[in-house]
DNA sequence: CGCGAGGATATTTTT
DNA sequence: TATCCTCGCG
């Protein structure tokens, strides 16, 4: 038999011989589904059934694309260099590059993220002279974004939206904004697969072009594509029918993001010939955790009929905790932790929320008992400032049509031009019809200007300069000239706050990865690589495994994921299900039901739910109910404890609760006061190492690399990092991060 | 043009 | 409760 087909079970096998016509393969949690789609594309390669570039894998994640892509080569070595292992949006954003002037683009187009989103609805909104409150940015881009989700065009909106006077309003942001991106040359997400839906479909030849090109399709995570995505796929799959889309209805978790989860219940309606694949058997979790999954998701109505079982052990009952408070919730499931790390070390656990918002306090509890943590989700490097001022510098070399980049960057660092010239220039070009960087570079369009003029030449003569040097150097040179030219670099130098170094610390990390970008000084694609990269795989600092620390997360970002031990928070009407899906309706709360099920069934061995009594939301102390997600459990699949007012001043006795628990937990450096407001948001946050400990204390001297040496004054716990004060014999007294100032005890 | 005060506002967010 | 955004002042 063949070797690729060993250590496959029974469907799973199925699933890889199964190569002809569409297929949907229902694949429950743990199940090894990522497994049989990776052996899949071995066994067509193997059986020459297609060429490895003929094959086309689509994932959702950057991450899930990596994965794959691993395990396809550890599977196919060499052979399956080729297989085009990508997410949606690269995809289409690579199509697109080559056919951007079908569209009116051009090959060069920018990317925009929400934010630049948000600036240019703004703009938009403001030009069409409307209340800004009327029509807030962030829900005019949910309404638009919906509405590309549906396939509408403004045109198409509009008529849907015949005589309400509001949406009529919002249809003309909708096609100002459509219009503007054009205009900048630009395109957002949503643009990215809709774009490339219409370049098919007025494309005959390009259609063809790659039907023929991908023989062989698969799609992961089958239940969380829109429309949009689904009319994607079809048409590409329209010629060879070889269509294989994997997921499972009980993980759909993105309605809120235009997934649609009849894309999946209705495949077998849409391709009638469909062979269904169930692989049930899960290789993850516990008898225990995996019933307790099931009786929570068997409440939900409309779904494929479908029971995961396992071999694995029974495992330890279900753990439900019951807190006076919030607060006494975070104590408590950190000092479990803590307790049992040694059969469960830091990085085998994860506590999983519902909202951001619970993050913070057991942030607050892992920095306050010296617990190594990393919260996922906040702040993308990416987005941060200095790093998007230094991409819209880029972009304006790339994309002379990206007025946003322009703007972005204009006056920073400070060259002295102020709104009122902005405004002029704007007017200028809009006037003549012509770009930002057009204008900037036609001297006598200036001089209407005034006295910013001058500066504003200056400034053009700087892009101009860049552009031509962009040609002849690698995007990590360019980098380098931009920092040094505008004198973004030396005005953080001179700077010198603890912000700014670790503004510093962000920018060196952005110049290292340009340098991964080609070390041909005349690779002309290099930039455009980079760009595009830095838009589209924004996940610089991404989970990585091997660390020793508790991993905090919503339980969105879990998806995917698995862990030994997990602990999910919350669990409680009104927070998990949240207030709004209980709000709104069943269809709601099945999401909210599914959500449930994916943070369960993310562990291995050890599940515990934890509840409070008093909760505070949005400044309102709330006394919420058990969540009905518990309560549908029967009560004997879980071991119930109430544990009330353990921790009532937990300030003071957080260390002697340490201590009691194992002396040498305590804390080296002491902390004086809790003082979550006092930190910095800038930085590399949690990319960065917090100090575990110090090794210094009040009182001690230490040497600083740059500064020399000096006497700690003062040590504070921030919500990162512990914060340091220095009194430095040459340079006086310093605030530092302990994780960046690398002090050394003398 | 930058800062601080005060008001509005408050899920989840692969790209 | 905390954060974000806007407006007004220096």
């Amino acid at each position: 038999m063949n070797k690729i087909l060993e250590g496959l079970n029974g469907p799973q096998k199925e699933a890889v011989v199964t190569t002809e016509g569409p297929v949907l393969i229902l694949a429950g949690a743990g199940s090894g589904k990522t497994k049989a789609l990776t052996h899949r594309i071995a066994y067509i390669i193997d059986q020459k059934l297609a060429m490895p570039w003929n094959i086309l894998a689509i994932t959702f994640t950057n991450k899930a694309a990596g994965e794959m892509r691993d395990r396809v080569d550890v599977l196919t070595g060499e052979n399956g260099q080729d297989v085009w292992v990508s997410t949606f949006h690269s995809m289409c954003a690579k199509i697109l590059r080559r056919n951007a002037e079908k569209l009116g683009f051009t090959s060069s187009f920018s990317i925009y993220d929400t934010d630049e989103q948000k600036t240019l609805i703004k703009q938009v909104v403001a030009s069409l002279e409307l209340d800004k409150k009327n029509y807030p940015e962030k829900s005019m881009l949910s309404v638009i974004s919906s509405a590309k989700n549906a396939m509408q065009t403004p045109d198409l909106f509009e008529k849907e939206n015949m005589g309400d006077y509001r949406m009529q309003k919002v249809s003309d942001i909708y096609r100002a904004y459509q219009e503007q991106l054009q205009k900048n040359n630009a395109m957002d997400f949503d643009d990215l697969l809709l774009k490339t839906v219409e370049l098919f479909e007025y494309n005959e030849d390009v259609l063809s072009y790659y039907q023929d090109r991908f023989r062989y399709i698969h799609v992961d995570e089958y239940q969380d594509t829109n429309a949009v995505q689904f009319r994607l796929v079809s048409l590409l799959a329209k010629k060879h029918r070889n269509l294989c889309v994997v997921g499972d209805d009980d993980q759909s978790i993105y309605k809120f993001r235009g997934a649609d989860i009849r894309n999946i219940l209705d495949f077998e309606k849409t391709f009638p010939d469909t062979v269904v694949i169930k692989l049930e058997q899960n290789y993850r979790s516990t008898k225990n955790i995996l019933s307790v999954a099931n009786e929570v998701i068997r409440n939900n109505q409309g779904r494929k009929e479908k029971t995961l079982w396992t071999k694995n052990g029974e495992g330890p009952q279900v753990e439900f905790y019951e807190y006076e408070s919030a607060y006494d919730e975070a104590d408590g499931v950190i000092r479990d932790i803590i307790q049992n790390r040694e059969k469960f070390p830091y990085g085998s656990c994860a506590v999983l929320y519902r909202t951001n918002a619970q993050s913070r306090i057991f942030e607050e509890k892992c920095v306050a008992y010296n617990v190594p943590y990393r919260m996922v989700g906040g702040v993308n490097f990416y987005q941060r400032k200095e790093i998007k001022d230094l991409i819209s510098y880029l972009k304006t070399i790339e994309n002379g049509r990206d007025d946003l980049a322009v703007l972005r960057i204009i006056n920073v660092p400070r060259r002295g031009i102020g709104n009122v010239t902005l405004a002029r220039l704007e007017s200028i070009a809009a006037e003549a019809g012509m770009t930002l960087y057009d204008v900037i570079r036609e001297e006598e369009l200036l001089s209407g200007i005034g006295r910013a003029a001058g500066k504003i030449a200056d400034f053009g003569r700087q892009l101009a300069g860049f552009r031509e040097a962009a040609a002849g150097i690698t995007v990590k040179d360019l980098l380098e000239k931009v920092l040094d030219e505008t004198g973004y670099k030396a005005e953080l130098i001179a700077e010198d706050t603890v912000e700014s170094k670790a503004r510093l610390e962000n920018i060196e990390e952005l110049i290292s990865k340009a340098a991964e970008f080609g070390d041909e000084p005349d690779d002309q694609e290099a930039l455009s690589r980079f760009l595009e990269e830095v838009a589209l795989v924004a996940d610089v600092d991404s989970l990585n495994s091997d660390e020793d620390r508790v991993v905090l997360m919503t339980l969105h970002a879990a998806k995917g994921l698995e862990f030994p031990k997990v602990y999910m928070a919350g669990m409680e009407e009104g927070l998990f299900p949240g207030r709004m899906a209980a709000f709104s309706g069943e269809d709601e709360i099945e999401e909210e039901r599914r959500l449930c099920y994916v943070g369960m069934t993310r562990a291995k061995e050890f599940l515990a739910l934890t509840a409070a009594h008093s909760r505070m939301i949005n400044g309102e102390t709330t006394f919420p109910k058990t969540s009905r997600f518990v309560n549908e459990i029967p009560s004997n699949m879980l071991r119930k404890k109430i544990r009330t007012a353990a921790a009532k001043s937990m300030k003071q006795a957080a260390y002697k609760d340490v201590d009691s628990i194992n002396g040498s937990y305590r804390p080296k450096a002491r902390i004086l006061g809790t003082n979550a407001s006092a930190n910095y948001r800038v930085g590399k946050d949690f990319t960065t190492e917090r100090a575990d400990s110090l090794d210094y204390a009040v009182g001690d001297r230490v040497r600083h690399i740059k500064f020399g040496e000096g006497t700690v004054e003062k040590i504070e716990e921030g919500k990162k990092d512990f914060e340091v004060t220095v009194r430095f014999d040459r340079v006086g007294v310093k605030n530092l991060f302990a994780s960046f100032a690398k002090l050394k005890k003398v």
